[in-house]
DNA sequence: CAAATAATCAATAGTCCGTTTGACTATTTG
DNA sequence: CAAATAGTCAAACGGACTATTGATTATTTG
């Protein structure tokens, strides 16, 4: 009895021994993506996409629905949140590589120092902070932080930024603590003279949390907002409806 | 450079993506082993099981200590244990299997439903309620929740278990939800006349709820506490050591 | 209905895993 | 120092995983 719950167990190991797999997990906990969008922005063929998302499915960690020819897939269960930030903890906390990394990260003097996110929540609420999102519009749209501002970092170029120099505090945020756009999009705002920082926390550290993401377009940033408007809302619905063995 | 932190977090998950890795985590957790002496627990060879504990090293999962010809191993980092705990949750939020298996236990009359951790502390601390270990000796002495009692599941037919007749709540843990001890335990305490329950939890759930164990023998339970003086507390270190790569 | 699109599937080849076996190293004990 | 003990290591074998290719299915569009 107990061998057949490691045994289940361990595929939910298996789904994140891969580093392709990882990736995909990250980038489905921002939003659902179509399977050849997935493929792309991870570098990898279709076939092998679906083969890992496949896995995934497996696995339980991602739900797929058919809209058409379109496959959207996304993560559904909570839980799933949690775990991941629980990994990514015992990796920075275990392996030597990463430790150094996350060493070299608090050197970093863009880097927001906060002590809980709660905190941050209520500093954005009473408007003493700005909070940039700097991901794609579409996951934007999917879930952020509420009351932060879209100003997507591949468009930050071209962007007003007039409405943010009311702030004396601006923290920017994106998919992670190892997302390159958080730290790319910092030094652009603060080459344009703001003083923004980074925050090491992403939208999968706030669902952790247990805080609530708002959804829906909102933007008021960049005046074209871009196609994307198929991109469908995070449904963090009852339960996954098929993991088809 | 994103890659690289993927890779490495893989390095957790392929870790952790075996059935006999996860048994021995889950036995590491409750207290340091023997590469032999987990092997024999494990069902599997002194060679294979070392080969596991190799790839848990590799993953820094896992610390080694020398002790004359002795290798002691143990989990250090204090972050695997909620890693452990989320990724319960998750299998059991998310494969068919597991979810039914949970269903089951809910239904289970000897099941305690208990709303949270700190408060079933409360209640055996102000000596409400007795909590009952179930684990080996050598398990209990190298951490236990704090008022617990040692009755080992293997010895439970010779205790003498009058101490326990004047509480009307009895609780009883073992290594964690999965436990056959804990079952078959509260079974026969049920039987000789002890309205025990049993506590889903165990010590990695109590970890993970940031709440601290207690260390050293207290026994009293069973009389002779059989050998095993040698199992070393665990030793919840600023660090690892080595991760040898 | 034919063409185009989105994705899966099946077969293949190369790689990586996990177990076993027997040899090897380090340490203790007599 | 020889024998016993505790583990690791190297080779080997079978099985599983991953990426690629080309074929296949389902759906939409013209």
């Amino acid at each position: 009895m107990k061998r057949i719950h490691h045994d289940q167990m361990a595929r939910i190991g298996r789904a994140m021994s891969s580093r392709v797999r990882l990736r995909a997990l990250n980038l489905l906990a921002q939003r659902p993506w179509r399977v050849s969008e997935l493929a792309e922005e991870l570098g990898e063929s279709v076939a092998a996409t679906s083969a890992h998302l496949k896995v995934l499915r497996a696995a339980g960690m991602v739900v797929e629905e058919k809209r058409g020819r379109e496959h959207w897939c996304r993560v559904e269960a909570v839980e799933i949140f949690d775990l991941l930030v629980a990994m990514r903890r015992v990796a920075e906390a275990v392996l030597p590589e990463l430790r150094e990394a996350v060493r070299g990260d608090a050197d970093d003097p863009h880097l927001l120092r906060v002590a809980s996110l709660k905190e941050l929540a209520e500093d954005v609420a009473g408007d003493r902070m700005a909070l940039v999102d700097l991901r794609p519009t579409a996951e934007f749209d999917a879930g952020h932080i509420p009351g932060a501002r879209s100003y997507p970092a591949a468009k930050l170029a071209e962007a007003d930024l007039a409405p943010l120099r009311r702030w004396e505090r601006l923290v920017a945020y994106c998919r992670g603590p190892w997302c390159l756009m958080a730290r790319e999009g910092v030094q652009a705002l603060n080459a344009r003279g703001l003083p923004a920082r980074r925050l090491r926390a992403g939208v999968v550290d706030w669902l952790a949390e247990g805080l609530p993401l708002i959804r829906g377009e909102q933007g008021a940033a960049t005046e074209d907002k871009q196609g994307k408007e198929d991109a469908r809302p995070r449904d963090r619905g009852p339960s996954l409806k098929e993991t088809k063995k």
